[in-house]
DNA sequence: TGATTTTCCTATTAATCCTGTAGTATAATA
DNA sequence: TATTATACTACAGGATTAATAGGAAAATCA
């Protein structure tokens, strides 16, 4: 399930992309018309820098701006980057274990193939499709 | 993502469509075969059995097996039992009000259109394919 | 009848994750 | 140097998960 944290970066994400100025876009700006907390889009915004999908710059005048075209950026790697985890079970988590089962596990061809077709779903959408 | 409850209770369905004999299979044998604590699985065949996807019997003798055929069983029939909510997103849960911003959400078409890829999925995939 | 086996029911608990809030420091511009 | 805005750290209440524990009730077999 995707947490409102995702959901909320998502929606910051398209909020910038909207805005499509050469500038960049207070945090307060985006708060007021998305009705989130600018506190709790602090944290959010960060992660999302540190990931290299917006640009920050502090200071008068400075803001968030998107670091690449809505065209050229998936919904999959803006949640992944805010998500612990988007694998449908944990024995497909990014950095788990090798299940001891796995090898004669009934159900992990299945789990991989739905993991799969979400992978895919989720990045093939770009943000431009979402405007 | 999908718990651990859940992914019990698909290896416990798993389990008794295997032993397709007519009587009961007590979950002490289950428990043995998969390694699973017998108390956590008495939680887990209780709410199988409150869906009547088991059937149970008490006393010497006693156990539980399957009420339908492995085919007429689908994996998404037996996960919605056991978890709370398979909806990606809280606003598209079973029993949810109505969101507020749904009319303007861009990104409500698009978490149904997962939403459905999934459900799509879980119920296509039978108990008798994970033989 | 009585012992045994097995499900059925009710509580409790430890740990983790989610959704924020609060306060302060740091950076950059006017 | 004052102002504006991001960056960093810590904390906290609530919900959910994953079990464990102890006993009650049902049904069979001797």
């Amino acid at each position: 399930m995707i947490s409102s944290k995702g959901r909320y970066a998502l929606r910051v994400m398209i909020d910038l992309a909207r805005q499509n100025s050469d500038g960049y876009v207070p945090l307060k700006e985006i708060s007021e018309r998305q009705g989130i907390s600018k506190k709790y889009l602090e944290i959010i915004a960060k992660e999302l820098v540190n990931a290299k999908l917006l640009k920050g710059v502090s200071g008068k005048g400075g803001g968030y701006r998107l670091s690449r075209e809505p065209e050229e950026c998936s919904v999959g790697e803006i949640l992944d980057v805010m998500e612990n985890s988007m694998a449908v079970v944990s024995c497909l988590e990014n950095g788990a274990q090798e299940c001891p089962r796995a090898s004669e596990c009934d159900t992990l061809p299945m789990w991989s193939e739905l993991n799969q077709l979400i992978h895919d779903f989720l990045y093939s959408k770009k943000l431009s499709d979402l405007l």
